[in-house]
DNA sequence: GTGGTCTAGACCACC
DNA sequence: GTGGTCTAGACCACG
């Protein structure tokens, strides 16, 4: 069941991030990796508002800017689609750098907020590496 | 030079996380690594707004929270210190795990919103540490 | 109706307490009275702004201080509410004593000031206190 | 010894009443009750600083508003001084109504703040008369 | 110089 | 519609 794709998603209230931003990360995440390909069937806007409890209307948004940029189709009362042709953003070298630099800056202020070290954070991300090697 | 302390914070708009928390998130970490201690002067609110260029009440704001949740102590007309008893927060175990991994988690979705993979996070992170093994 | 609750608060600008205090003092009154109890609705910060002609940010401002101090929780989107186990602020016979002092002695300084004094100061309450024996 | 008269003053800090308002309501509280009387000696602003511990910029605005509106002149090197012809201000008797008003429902609302019924208030008032019935 | 309060108005996320 | 964040700028009290 091609469904199954959005089962190990997570959302995050509260955490900064708009919740629209995160469906739209998942769905590019997917995307990349390959779980999600062209044609494919997208989770409908209801399934998403029961599974993890977001307003139908917060659903409908990142189904709406997946549309205008082009990642999607929806067709009406049938459900929306991975468009052919659909591509995950592609960043040149230099771009990459500055995202990881900046989502690992905000990481760590975030987390010393929390009176956490980058020592904590990087072993916490080394043993978890360890513990699921496959996935 | 007291002060000093603050010269080395960073601020980014459009991370998502509010500015005002940020600050909130500085000083706190400042507070866990022993750099700032009980009694101690904040930057004032028009230090930080000059230096950040971030606006005199969301400084100020910050510097609100903190002292209704027993951080410092705002002497009126004379700065904020550092409260006496204050204690950087101090979470169990697995409560740092959670956090831990609910921030790692967060840096996930948002790569991945972006094509990137978590290998290429933890290369990133990686090389990083290697780069600054000291500091 | 529920949000009846406000119709009779008053703010006084130029009375010297900051006006997002008098805000939260009605509602910490109106929680110790009992017209307010866990799970209440706030009036929303728009109403407020409207009734009283506030500025929706110093309502806001006080709602925030509220929550901070875990006497409301906010839910995004649809309002503020009085919190579950939220409790009136009990003061020790001897803190109450000296809170009254404080009221009163200040009451009797400002009084002073424009020439009135402890005799009329009384004489006015008692009256007042005639004429709406009920309520 | 004439500066007695400001032995008993007491000044609150935080009370939302500016400090040299306190001051000023303390001198004209004195001038309507007959302590203070045309010719007599005001501390001086170091004696207030000392015994209140408020900054002699605080003191010297008092002064500096006092003499404004004519209640006392300031001998340079000298001290400052009762007028002669000083009065303390009149209020019709309506304004005098309103003043009541106004302080009792200020009194009233930072009561309830703290959870503090008008009846909790008047009994103190009332058992405070009783008490001090001469002075 | 310090912080505190308030206003006005903008934009955003969410219901 | 709800609250959240931020800016800009004013005025005040206090040191």
């Amino acid at each position: 069941m091609i469904d199954a794709v959005h089962e190990q998603w997570s959302i995050e209230f509260n955490s900064g991030i708009p919740v629209y931003k995160q469906i739209i990360n998942h769905i590019c995440s997917a995307l990349a990796s390959g779980s999600l390909k062209e044609g494919d069937r997208l989770p409908t806007i209801r399934q998403l508002h029961e599974q993890f409890d977001v307003n139908p209307n917060t659903v409908a948004k990142a189904y709406r800017e997946l549309e205008l940029t082009g990642i999607i189709a929806t067709e009406r009362g049938n459900g929306s689609f991975i468009k052919a042709g659909a591509e995950p953003e592609r960043l040149s070298e230099v771009d990459q750098r500055e995202k990881l630099q900046s989502f690992y800056r905000r990481m760590l202020t975030e987390a010393a907020g929390c009176g956490l070290t980058e020592d904590q954070l990087i072993n916490h991300i080394i043993e978890r590496k360890k513990d699921e090697p496959v996935h």
